[in-house]
RNA sequence: GGGCUUAUAGCGCAGUUGGUUAGCGCGCUUCCUUGACAUGGAAGAGGUCACAGGUUCGAGUCCUGUUAGGCCCACCA
């Protein structure tokens, strides 16, 4: 026997464990054709990050399923591995440079490049090893970068593919335009904020007023959130139903502040309700403008660069950002009294994702995947159930996103990412998609030829993710093996980014779906309900609560408070659950570690039922019954079902009830007569028990499993199966009524204030058919568990005079006192419960004088009414009796 | 503006297809170091299930509305 200390210390067994792990080959999968798959490709966090709580999370839900499947005997493959996080990247390693007093520009490309490789060779394995010390059993033979080879060909075979097929195309657009960071973002990049802005009235004079006389107000008066963007102004658009303006419809205006002409058109976009039903038309900084242009033939004038800075067409403006060209442009504009009036507006601005800056909408030359043809496939296999999410709610929010899809603007001006496959003939403007440099132009033969300078959006390389891990565009055994992968397990935010992609290009690239269900947990939140972030500075550090309480108690306790999709609000103490339960199965494991001999830990299979006394096969009926549900349980992905199953099971069935009534079998009997079916059971029972939580807490069962005997991990031990023939209802409810016997016994020394070392003298009077066996045959549990000297069993016990009782459902119980009793506390104690008793018979009897009730109900629910009321009269009766006695 | 979601004990949450005495964890009260565990054990107290209607013999559970949170989407300048 090893020496086992009484409180399980993490810090002792999770590295060794790991590494153990890590060393096994276990976590490591092949293709096996005599095994089922189950595959699952991580979110790839950024390679930047470090590990938090949505991450702590996810990846914790992922490995439970991941080792479930294992133990269940698939080859189980989790696929880890980062993402290069184009924007995200190269501003940290921009932010650092700056510090050292360099920018990128000075740099030039290609060693700023250099440096992001080098920065990622330093710190890029930070959040993979922060993986393992959560307990992450993923293959790390596979980890794969969305930068690496491999999965850089997938890109570029992609963009060929889709480019051949007319889905890729270039155009000037209004796009999303981060001024910070400088480049394109599609508009899943930039989600809207409500921001607190104002509304600006302003007059645009006719140019027969002359010079800007705006004492004589006459003009039109526009209204805009973005006053600085009146200088791209080249029209100014009404309702053709609008009857205020229908006169002036083609009169010329100009434009305040400069000296530009324009004219007033009319279009059906225009809302008569909103503001003066007057709108400005500058369509080189709005989208609708932009379309409205169109249509129109109004040339666009752009006014601001790339830099959010106003450019030459602003005149005396120029240079200045535009939040300053505002403010200025508002001053003038008063100035002149063109400025009508200023009202609050709340509106929805775009904000970049990544360094929350205001979007500008920016008219520019970019990179476009055509959506709808793509998603056409995506939405069928939703629709048509093929992929299921959990919670199903999540596939209204999915097919509204895809049936209004809009093209993806995929070309980003930054250096960190995949280059496009595209080059440009300097001499004939020839445009060339290829995956490898060409020599000379397909058309014109010249040699001069430059690749776009744009890298790819970063999600153009994880929307390739479950396959291009796997090999593609390779036809590998990998891809034929594990594709379909089964689950995909990911938080709500980034549904559309990625999710709803990885399906469309499944469908396009593998003709197949990348995976069948996706699991969508909650966000993680403080106990506040704000959203845990760095600014915030509401962080709890996974890494902080492993090594507090362990990596076992992080994953059971954040497991054991998210519920199937709902938002998780966390505090420390909460991890406090699973480092208590920790301990709890650490204990008693000891327990029985300590108490079973040498023969039993080799288990010769005496589990016959007809060894077991009832308090085994309760317990074998309890776990048969456990192994049932929680299985179940994790296959419908209700993960804190499943764990709170074994939780109960194993504290209160096995801890709680059956290790206390076979105590006295085991303690202190000399090996020869110690009950050696016991042991077996207790041992069985301990390592189901373990093989059941081993998903949930890998390290804490690992550890517990190796001191049982040396062996190899449980990691591959095989999940236990459900015995349907020990699941027993009749044992499970005579051990209902043996623990309600002890209870009400503990109960009335509590209420009387007995002490525990009294040793108790008690009758019982069994009521009903076959009570009477039930309590002899589990006549010593009751003693030791009520702690009784002596316990006498008599249908027709003759109540002595000066004594406690207690009246149930079954029996009768006496315990005779003499001399002791206070007569006038248990009277008010038996008076209180009969009270109780009595609230409830006048419930049920109007219940059942109900003619509705009888009528309608079904006959098996007003039977039953009728059964509980004659049993709670009866008890009523006997309370009544007993209290006369006293 | 559209959609989703939440409201159950002081706090955090479960409550499967409508039928229990409405559960669990933390906290609280009382007792207990009884040979695994005080990160423990025993016994308790605490809820008109947000509000108003409706369906039903019967509603925490289904329907409608109201109120109050939260989230997502959206081109009203």
């Amino acid at each position: 026997m090893k020496d086992i200390p009484p409180r399980y210390n993490p810090k002792d067994h999770e590295e060794s464990i790991y590494s153990k792990w890590e060393n096994s080959g276990f976590f490591h999968a092949e293709p096996d054709f005599s095994k089922k798959p189950f595959t699952i490709t991580i979110p790839p966090p950024n390679v930047t990050g470090i590990l938090h709580m949505g991450h702590a999370l996810n990846n914790t839900l992922q490995d439970i399923l991941i080792r479930w499947k294992r133990m269940q005997g698939s080859a189980s493959l989790w696929v880890p591995g980062t993402d290069h996080a184009g924007i995200a990247t190269q501003n940290v390693v921009e932010r650092n440079l700056h510090e050292k007093g360099i920018t990128r520009q000075e740099l030039g490309r290609e060693k700023f490049v250099e440096e992001i490789w080098k920065w990622r060779e330093k710190y890029g394995n930070t959040i993979i090893m922060q993986l393992k010390r959560l307990g992450a059993s993923c293959d790390w033979k596979r980890t794969r970068f969305t930068m690496d080879k491999g999965l850089s060909e997938a890109v570029l075979e992609a963009f060929v593919q889709l480019y051949n097929k007319g889905l890729i195309y270039r155009g000037n657009y209004i796009i999303n335009w981060c001024p910070r960071c400088r480049t394109a973002l599609s508009d899943e990049e930039a989600p809207h904020q409500n921001v607190e802005g104002k509304l600006y009235y302003i007059l645009y004079l006719f140019k027969e007023s002359g010079e800007q006389r705006a004492e004589s107000k006459e003009g039109v008066v526009v209204a805009t959130t973005r006053p600085e963007t009146m200088l791209g102004d080249v029209a100014v658009a009404v309702n053709p139903k609008d009857k205020r303006y229908k006169k002036l419809i083609g009169k010329k205006l100009i434009l305040p502040l400069t000296e530009r002409e324009m004219e007033i058109i009319t279009d059906d976009f225009v809302d008569k309700k909103f503001g003066t039903g007057a709108v400005k038309v500058t369509p080189a900084h709005d989208s609708d403008d932009y379309d409205m242009a169109k249509r129109h033939n109004l040339e666009p004038v752009t006014i601001m660069g790339p830099d959010g800075r106003m450019n030459e067409n602003a005149g005396r403006f120029s240079g200045l950002d535009r939040f300053e060209a505002r403010k200025l442009i508002v001053a003038e504009l008063e100035e002149k009294k063109l400025l009508i009036k200023i009202e609050k507006h709340d509106y929805a601005v775009g904000h970049c994702y990544r360094c929350h800056t205001v979007i500008e909408p920016y008219l520019s030359l970019q990179w476009f995947v055509r959506m709808k043809p793509l998603a056409e496939p995506a939405i069928e296999v939703v629709k048509r159930g093929k992929i299921k999410f959990h919670p199903k709610r999540w596939t209204k929010v999915y097919l509204n996103w895809m049936e209004n899809i809009k093209d993806w603007c995929i070309s980003r001006q930054i250096w960190w990412g995949h280059r496009l496959p595209v080059y440009y003939c300097q001499k004939c403007n020839a445009v060339i998609v290829s995956k490898v440099a060409p020599e000379k132009c397909q058309k014109c033969g010249s040699q001069d030829l430059k690749q776009d300078e744009d890298v790819l959006d970063t999600w153009f390389s994880s929307w390739l993710w479950p396959f291009s891990t796997l090999g593609w565009p390779e036809k590998t055994k990998d891809l034929r093996y594990f594709y379909p992968t089964a689950v995909l397990v990911t938080a709500p935010e980034i549904l559309f980014f990625w999710v709803a992609r990885m399906i469309m290009s499944g469908k396009e690239f593998i003709k197949e779906i990348p995976f069948s269900d996706v699991y969508i947990h909650g966000t993680v939140r403080d106990a506040t309900g704000k959203k845990m972030s760095k600014s915030l500075g509401n962080i709890i550090d996974p890494l902080d609560i492993i090594d507090e309480f362990g990596a076992d108690a992080l994953r059971f306790s954040i497991i054991a408070i998210t519920s199937a999709g709902q938002d998780v609000f966390l505090s420390k103490e909460k991890f406090e659950i699973g480092r208590n339960f920790a301990n709890k199965i650490w204990n008693a494991s000891r327990f029985v570690l300590m108490n079973v001999g040498a023969s039993e830990l080799q288990g010769t299979g005496a589990l016959e039922k007809e060894n077991l006394n009832i308090a085994d096969k309760w317990i074998l009926s309890r776990l048969n019954r456990t192994i049932e549900a929680v299985t179940k349980a994790l296959k419908n992905y209700k993960f804190n079902e499943a764990e709170s199953l074994v939780y109960d099971f194993f504290w209160h069935d096995f801890c709680d009830w059956y290790v206390e009534m076979v105590k006295p079998q085991i303690i202190g009997q000399s090996a020869e007569s110690k009950e050696r079916r016991t042991g077996e059971i207790l041992i069985h029972v301990l390592e189901s028990s373990l093989k059941l939580l081993h998903p949930f807490m890998p390290f804490v069962t690992e550890a517990i499993w190796q001191n049982i005997k040396e062996r190899e991990s449980i990691m591959i031990a095989a999940w236990p199966e459900a015995d349907k023939h020990y699941i027993d209802k009749k044992i499970e409810s005579d051990i209902e009524i043996v623990k309600n016997i002890i209870v009400n016994i503990r109960n009335i020394r509590s209420d009387m204030n007995i002490a525990y070392s009294k040793k108790l003298t008690v009758g019982l009077a069994p009521l009903r058919q076959g009570v009477g066996s039930v309590i002899s045959d589990n006549a010593e549990y009751i003693k030791n568990l009520a702690h009784l000297d002596k316990l006498t069993i008599d249908e027709n016990f003759i109540r002595p005079k000066s004594c406690l009782s207690a009246v149930a459902e079954e029996f009768n119980i006496f315990i005779p006192l003499e001399g002791v009793i206070d007569v006038a506390a248990e009277k008010a104690r038996l008076t209180k419960k009969q009270d109780l008793l009595k609230q409830q018979i006048v419930f049920t009897e109007k219940k059942l004088k109900d003619k509705n009730f009888i009528n309608n109900a079904p006959e098996e629910v007003v039977r039953a009414e009728h059964e509980k009321a004659e049993k709670i009269r009866e008890q009523i009766d006997r309370l009544g009796k007993t209290i006369e006695d006293l």
